[in-house]
RNA sequence: GCGGCCGUGGUGAAAUUGGUAAACACGCCAGGUUUAGGUCCUGGUAGCGAAAGCUUUGGGGGUUCAAGUCCCUUCGGCCGCACCA
């Protein structure tokens, strides 16, 4: 009888005496033999779950195989400890923020741990240590001294709950990403980095990381989800002359500036339209009160409503007008318009409601002309916003083609000085800026007499206060009676410190990096990152497909800029696994119950357990708190063990799909480590202990005993599923390899072939089940020392080479009879055996055959009248 | 609205990338074993049909000797973005 408690823990003692898991130091010259895995860090909440552990075995599994395969390896864990649970945490339960994740780490490390996951602990990291922000810290400077960093005036997203700005990421359907309340609009100063400086390499970028054939890369989604976040669009500037009526104000420039990505549609233009917070409609409002009410009340609409275009179209005709850049005689009423954004482009637009759908609304509403420039011949309805016809009604540009427009209006308006190709982006700049504690310190001081001015790098690292109070609203460092106030380091005078900390992913966007030399008194070694870097496999969920995975990229390009490191993209393979899932229940008074607090009856019908109360199976959701609908890893472990929980989220479900939890297929998981057992029992008993015969793995040895070739066909097999990252299958193709040797145990199979078939079963199973795998190992095999990893066996592929092919042959196209051959059979042969098939005759009938297919050692497919 | 992905047995899924659809597993059915057990072993399991055989990869059409795979169309589901000019 296999006991998986024993021998689980007898294996993980071993990999601790023996220091299995220490990453091995390298030089340059190992480059090509080295392998960084990563999984996406956690964030120390206090338990592992389910998602944690489907995340870790795919990168342990993987990890497994390539230091099988003799790579060496870099496998790290730590900890993203910055962040709001732990302040709320604090300000609920009284308990410091810095006890509360750090209790959490210990917890949950100790599980991790007792997971027998492959980590060099010795390169464990939690962000929220002096040691990693000071680090951190210094980084900032130097991007800020690299003009990277700036502060703005800006309006932000606030949200009232966690009272804090938001990034545009962290705002999700105009709800705050992690308190789900309604973002308000709300002006402060804050930090930002310019990432819009790299949006053109950004997106430039994402063509290197699209995945070759069954050879790593990002997921295409992922992909496509940055690009559309980046949203670069190549349009013109172009230059509307501002006419001085009565209604003019002062304004600075002769030039109204909009930008538009269809120049092409200028002769169809009817109005333009300024954003609220545009210089010009500010300046209009100071003087015209209807302009200033009409701004804030578009101000005060919602950023929810805002962002989900439920609002309706409004304008404010300013009664000011511009004459139309491609022809001067042609004058449009400007408007302050709700549906314009500050933020892109210019601010401001031209309206060719012709053509474009919210331009379309909008003259409807204010009753403005619409004149059509492109003619369809597939549809006369409009707005139409295709760029499929030909240009009418606009003077110069009549009958093109609404590509050849675009150009000729382009190099028209370049000559004439009224327009410039443009290129913009949807990307935003950073906002960086956090109202709250539990962070890290952004290392600025502002001083009345210098300005704002970095901490001196010799001062480093400005360390949180433990002294806080969280009875008071707001941010804790801001109302610390002491730690904000401090001399200026340039002037000596009365400063104070900033009291904004960063957000948490500034801490992610970099640690990948300082796991290359985790205890190094410089936050990175270049010598480390030239060894390392990049990761080849990290690993985590697609929600980061925007916000950290597009941030670590930017870091990456900054800090080689900075000097820092010599690469500029951090991850080569991206893994995004899929959730992992339950079956939620509820009674019928809307309570969630847990799934060992239901019964499930064989028609389908749920009940308490407690009271036998009806229960509804709601639906296959992901596991979570709130729905109850969770399995504590730690319970399974317990019960079927380390190595079946690994095959049985191993198995089945390839890893980018959603995983729903089936204790039954757990079972199956559990039953097939038996019968492996007792099969390596069996194999005990019949052969005893297998000794050096198979290490002399010499050409006289080749046998092509029929399970030996099996075998190796399956290892080639199972070899490819591995390097394709698909584990389910190497899986499936193991079990038909433990039947295959079911199935010759009966048979006089030579010692010699039989401990090389049983080395690779065992030896290929070990990235799965590593402590069953070198259990058995050791129990079949006489090793000369005590093992702690089986090294990848070698494919022979001569024998791994089938030798008879089923042919099918088809009758027009249509499966009619098989027959065994052996390869290289010749198509005039091939024919022959097909066509004189009885079978075969029938179908074929009195019809005369008038060709026949063949693929060689495949098929052959008689095509009839 | 725009963009992307995906529809295969009762279920999770395979299918060497255009060449024998449903490997492997879960479940279910039948049989067997003095089976303490979350057992184990053998066989069956896409549908229809007594069988020969016919039908079958959401639906319809097309290309091809050959389509789950390619093209068009339609329906359904999931995800992302959402007034981005």
């Amino acid at each position: 009888m296999y006991s998986f408690k024993s021998v689980e823990e007898k294996w993980q003692k071993i990999w601790i005496q023996n220091n299995t898991n220490v990453t091995p130091s390298i030089s340059p010259t190992d480059r090509d033999n080295k392998c960084y895995v990563l999984e996406m860090l956690p964030y120390p909440s206090g338990k592992i779950h389910m998602g944690h552990v489907r995340n870790y075995c795919i990168g342990d599994v993987l990890v497994r195989y390539k230091k099988a395969l003799g790579y060496k390896v870099l496998h790290p864990m730590g900890w993203d400890a910055f962040g709001m649970p732990a302040e709320n945490a604090a300000i609920q339960n009284g308990t410091h923020p810095k006890v509360w994740t750090y209790q959490n780490i210990e917890e949950m490390k100790n599980t991790i741990i007792s997971l027998g996951l492959s980590y060099d602990w010795d390169r464990e990291l939690a962000t929220c240590s002096e040691e990693y922000y000071g680090h951190e810290q210094r980084l900032f400077i130097e991007i800020y001294e690299k003009g990277l960093v700036y502060r703005k005036e800006s309006w932000v997203n606030w949200d009232p709950v966690d009272n804090t700005v938001l990034a545009n990421e962290q705002v999700i359907d105009g709800k705050g990403w992690r308190s789900g309340a309604d973002v308000v609009k709300k002006q402060l100063p804050q930090w930002c980095l310019r990432i819009t400086q790299y949006a053109e390499e950004l997106l430039r970028n994402l063509a290197t990381l699209k995945s070759d054939v069954n050879c790593g890369g990002w997921p295409e989604k992922v992909l496509t989800m940055q690009e559309n976040w980046i949203g670069k669009s190549d349009g013109m500037s172009i230059k509307f002359k501002i006419i001085k009526n009565s209604n003019y104000v002062g304004y600075p420039e002769d030039n109204l500036v909009i930008f538009t990505t269809r120049p092409e549609t200028l002769f169809g233009a009817s109005f333009c339209a300024i954003a609220c917070n545009h210089p010009l409609a500010l300046l209009i409002a100071q003087e015209n009160k209807a302009a200033a009410t009409f701004i804030s009340e578009c101000q005060k609409i919602p950023t929810t409503e805002c962002s989900q275009s439920i609002v309706e179209k409004k304008g404010f005709n300013t009664g000011m007008f511009v004459s139309n850049a491609i022809n001067q005689d042609d004058v449009l009423p400007i408007f302050i318009a709700n549906f314009v954004l500050m933020e892109y482009g210019t601010g401001a637009i031209f309206g060719c409601p012709a053509h474009d759908e919210r331009d379309f609304e909008f003259a409807t509403k204010y009753n403005l002309p619409i004149r059509s420039v492109i003619s369809s011949s597939k549809s006369d309805s409009l707005p139409y916003v295709c760029t499929n016809g030909m240009m009418i009604n606009s003077g110069f540009l009549n009958g093109l083609s609404v590509a050849d427009a675009r150009t000729t209006v382009c190099n028209f308006l370049e000559k004439a000085l009224l327009g410039t190709r443009e290129t913009t982006y949807r990307l935003r700049d950073w906002s960086v800026s956090r109202q709250r504690y539990w962070g890290c310190p952004i290392p600025m001081i502002h001083c009345k007499k210098c300005g704002i001015v970095t901490v001196p790098k010799k001062d480093l690292p400005i360390v949180l206060p433990d002294d806080v109070d969280f009875s008071v609203p707001g941010n804790p460092l801001d109302h610390h009676p002491t730690w904000k106030y401090v001399k200026c380091p340039y002037c000596g005078t009365d400063a104070e410190r900033e009291t904004d900390t960063l957000d948490t992913f500034f801490e992610s966007s970099w640690y990948f990096l300082r796991y290359c030399s985790p205890h190094d008194d410089e936050p990175i070694n270049k010598k480390a990152i030239e060894a390392w870097m990049p990761v080849d496999v990290y690993i985590g969920g697609i929600e980061h497909a925007v916000l950290h995975l597009l941030y670590a990229r930017f870091f990456t390009m900054v800090l080689s800029d900075c000097g820092y490191i010599n690469i500029r993209e951090p991850f080569t393979t991206l893994l995004t696994q899929g959730m992992v899932c339950h079956t939620s229940f509820q009674d019928d008074s809307g309570k969630w119950l847990y799934p060992n607090e239901v019964e499930i009856e064989k028609d389908g019908k749920c009940f308490a357990v407690d009271d036998g109360r009806h229960v509804t199976a709601v639906r296959s959701e992901k596991m979570s708190k709130s729905k109850k609908n969770l399995i504590d890893p730690e319970q399974i472990i317990s019960t079927y063990g380390l190595d079946a929980l690994r095959i049985f989220i191993m198995s089945d479900t390839p890893y980018e799909k959603d995983f729903d939890w089936n204790t039954d297929a757990l079972d199956g998981a559990w039953r097939y480590l038996n019968k492996m057992w007792r099969l390596c029992e069996r194999i005990n008993a019949k052969y005893k202990i297998f000794t050096e015969v198979l290490y002399k793995n010499d050409s006289a040895a080749i046998d092509s005993s029929h399970i030996l070739k099996v075998t190796h066909c399956y290892l080639k097999k199972i070899n490819t599923a591995f390097d394709q990252i698909v584990f389910h299958k190497a899986i499936a193709f193991h079990r038909e390899l433990t039947r295959a040797i079911e199935g010759v145990l009966n048979e006089d199979v030579p010692v010699h072939i039989m401990a090389e078939v049983i080395n690779i079963w065992i030896r290929v199973f070990a990235p799965f089940a590593p402590h069953f795998a070198l259990e058995a190992y050791q129990f079949l095999f006489s090793s000369p020392e005590t093992i702690d990893l089986l090294h990848w066996p070698t494919l022979r592929s001569e024998l791994a080479r089938e030798d008879t092919a089923t042919i099918a042959v088809q009758v027009n196209g249509r499966l009619r009879h098989t027959f065994e051959s052996h390869l290289g059979r010749s198509d005039d042969e091939l024919k022959e055996i097909s066509l004189s098939n009885e079978h075969v005759k029938k179908f074929i009938k009195c019809n005369t055959v008038k060709k026949v297919i063949i693929v060689p050692d495949k098929l052959v497919n008689i095509v009839t009248e």
